[in-house]
DNA sequence: GATTAAACGAGACGGTACGTCGAGTCTTTCG
DNA sequence: CGAAAGACTCGACGTACCGTCTCGTTTAATC
C-alpha cells in the first residue's frame, strides 16, 4: 500500500500474511458471490482473520476492493507486435479478457459507482487503476510513429488531449461491450473495432 | 409496471398517484443519497405511501431503480442537423448531459453492476435502456447516406454489426468520460470525439 | 409492564407470545449461564425470537432482567402461623429459598450493582422488587399485635420508621447469608436469626 | 498481593510503583464509571501502563478489583468506646461510610454477583473483605463482656455461631440500606438499629 | 563493566457481543 | 379489498473490549 522501507515502527508489526491472505479472499469472494454478497465477516472468515484486522487495515468494503482489484490491472502491457493495428487488437484483447473475470466483472463497476458519490475513492480508483492505463496509449502511439504508421506529433498539449480521447474512446468500448451490454468480445467485434479505430486514428483531418 | 389496460378488478383500485409518487420520490433519493443511501423505507416516506404498497407494486429495490431512470433516456433524440458531424455532437451532448445527471450518475452505474450478476435484470436493463439507443444510430446513419456524406450499406447483415460496434464506441466513450474518469464531457472533448468518429466512419478501409 | 387495557393502536399489534417467551428464556439463560454470561443474541435464540424484537421492547439488558425476575418475588407471602416466632421464620425461609434459586442468585446482585449506578434502574428495582416486601413486615406485626405479641403502635411515624429498619435488618441478614457470603440458611441458622428477631422486637426499650 | 518476602529472582524485577498506580487507578475508574464501565484498558492507560503487566499480575479484572477494593476495609476498626451501644453504633457509622464510598459502591455488589458464579473468587472476596471484619464482634463482645453488659459464653462452639448470625445481621442490615436501597445510613436510622440490636443481644431468652 | 533475563511500552492479533439498520414479509385496523 | 401502520425475521454492519501474542527497549541483579 505504500512505502516499503518504513522505519520499524513500535508495538507488534502488522502481518504481511494476513494483508495478503486478505486480498486473496476478497478477490475470491467477490468472484463468487459479487460485490452484494461481498462481506466483510465473510472475506475475514476466508482469510482466517479477524474481522477487527481487517478493519484497521482498510476502513470499507470500497478501499479493500480497489487494493484487490488493482493488481490485476498491472498484467495489461502494449507489446510491440510489428503493426498498429496488431498492437489494438492485442491490448483489446488484453483489456476484454480482463474484464471477463468473474472478480473483475462485479467489482469494476460497483467501485465505479461508489466512486461516482465519493470523490476520495474516485481519484483512488482513477490514481490506482485507471490513469496508469493510459501508458498503453502512449507506447502504441510512439511504437507506430516511429514504424511511420502515424504522424509525429506537433503540438505536446494537443498530443495529450488526443490521448485522452483516444483513451477514453477504446476504454470506454470495451468496457460497454463487456460490463454494460454483457456480450462478449469476439474477435469478429475485435476486428470491427480495430478497423474503426485504424480509421480513426490514421485520417486526422476528417473534419471540415 | 405493465399492461396499461387491465381490467377493472374487484376492490380498491390501485392509486394512480402512488405510482407516480414513487417513481418521483426514488429519483429524488437516488439524487440526493445514491445507490448505497436508497432505502426501501426512505422512498415509502418520501411518497407518503406505505411499504406494503411498494413491493406490491415492485419486487425489489432494482426493478424500482430501472423502471424510475429508465424514462429519463426516452428523452434522447436524433435531430437531423444538416451534417454527421453536427448529428454526432448533438447525441453527444444529449447524452453525456443525461448521464450528467445526479439521479443517473449513481443509479446507472449500480444498476449495471446488479445487472452483471442478475441475467433477469440485465435483460431488463437492456430491453428498457440500452438497446433502444441504437435507434439514434440507425437514424443518424440513414439521415447520413441520404445527404452522401457515407456510402450506403451493401449487406444488411454487415450493417447491423457496424453499427452494434458504432453504438458500442459513442456510448462507451462517453460513459467512460463522465461515470468512470468523472470528467466533464467539454466542448472541445465532444467535437475532438466527433472529429475522431468522422474519420472513422468516412473511411472505412483505413486498414492494410 | 403497563396498562393493561391500551386502546387497539394502528398497525400490527405486538406479539404477547414474544414477550412471554423473552422472560422465560432470559429467565434460564440467567439461571444457567449467569448475569455475565448472559447474552442478549442468546436470548433472542432461545426465545425464537429476533435481537430486534428484544430491542424493541426493552432497551437493554437491565430493564430486561429486572421485569423477568420480579415475577419471582410476587410470591412471597406471610402467612398467619399463630406465633410471631413461627411467621418469622416462614417469611425467612422463603426469602432464602428464593434467592437460592439460581435465576434469582446472580440476577439480584448484578442488578443491584447495575442500579447502584443507575437511578432510574434503582428505582425501577426498589418499586418493582423491594418496596412491596415491605408489606410481609406490615402484615407480620399487626398479626402480633392482634395476638398481643407485641405492643401497639403509638405515634405511625415512629412505626414507619421501625418498619423500615426491621425490614433493613431481616432483608439484609437473609441476603448477606446468602448472596454474600454464600452459605445456606439452615434451619439452624433461621431458629437463631428468629431468636435474635423475637428479643429485639419485644424488649423494644433495650437499651438506657 | 501474597508473599512480602520473595527470594529476589534474576532479571529485572516488577515495578512496585506500577502495582500501586495500577490500583489506585482501578479505584478511581470504579469509582467514575462503575463496574460496567470498567475497562482493563482504561485502567492501563489511567495507570500509565500497559495492558502486559496489569495481566502479568492479575488474572482477570475479578481479582483485580478484588485487590484494589480489599484495602478499604482493613481501616475498620472497633473502638472501645466504654459502652456496648456506642461500640455498635461507631462501628456501624464506619462500615456505613465505608459502602457509601462511591468506589465500593459499584465494586462491592459487582463482586458479589460474580463470586455467586465463580467459587475460587467467592473464596477470595470472603477471606480477602469478608471475615476479616468479623474480628469487629469479637472484639466488641469481648469488651461488653468485660464491662458486664453481656453475660459471658458458656459454650465454645454456640459463641462462634451466635457471632456468625450477629455479623450477618449487622452486615446484611448496613449492606441493605446503603447498596440495595440506596438510602444513607443516617444518625436516626443507626440509632434506631443500634437500639434493635441491644435489645436483641441483652434478652437472649426472647423465645419459648 | 558486561552479560543476562525478566519486566516493560506498544500495539497487532483472533474472538465475542454489542446495538443498529435495512430488506422483505406478515398482521392488524381503517376506509 | 387496498392501503397505512408498524411488528416481525434475518443477516450484515462497524465498534468495543477481551485476553494473548509479538516486537523492541529498559533495567536491575549476577557474573
Amino acid at each position: 500500500m505504500s512505502e516499503p522501507a518504513t522505519l520499524p515502527r513500535k508495538g507488534r508489526p502488522r502481518s504481511a500474511d494476513a494483508d495478503r491472505a486478505i486480498l486473496d479472499a476478497t478477490r475470491s469472494a467477490l468472484a463468487e458471490l459479487g460485490w452484494g454478497g461481498l462481506t466483510m465477516g465473510d472475506v475475514a472468515v476466508r482469510a482466517g482473520v479477524a474481522k477487527t484486522t481487517l478493519y484497521r487495515r482498510w476502513p470499507s468494503k470500497n478501499e479493500l476492493v480497489v487494493d484487490a482489484v488493482a493488481v490485476l490491472f498491472d498484467e495489461l502491457e502494449m507489446a510491440d507486435l510489428g503493426s498498429l493495428r496488431a498492437d489494438i487488437e492485442a491490448v483489446v484483447r488484453q483489456f476484454a479478457a480482463l474484464l471477463a473475470l468473474p472478480e473483475s466483472q462485479a467489482a469494476l463497476l460497483a467501485l465505479f459507482a461508489e466512486a461516482s458519490r465519493d470523490p476520495a475513492l474516485r481519484r483512488r480508483v482513477r490514481e490506482a487503476i485507471i490513469d496508469p492505463q493510459k501508458r498503453l496509449v502512449h507506447q502504441g502511439r510512439a511504437a507506430a510513429q516511429a514504424r511511420g504508421e502515424l504522424s509525429a506529433d506537433t503540438d505536446p498539449e494537443d498530443a495529450r488531449e488526443t490521448v485522452d480521447v483516444i483513451f477514453d474512446t477504446i476504454a470506454g468500448a470495451v468496457e460497454h461491450r463487456i460490463l454494460v451490454s454483457g456480450e462478449c468480445a469476439s474477435a469478429a467485434w475485435i476486428s470491427r473495432f480495430a478497423t474503426l479505430m485504424l480509421a480513426a486514428l490514421q485520417n486526422p483531418a476528417g473534419s471540415v
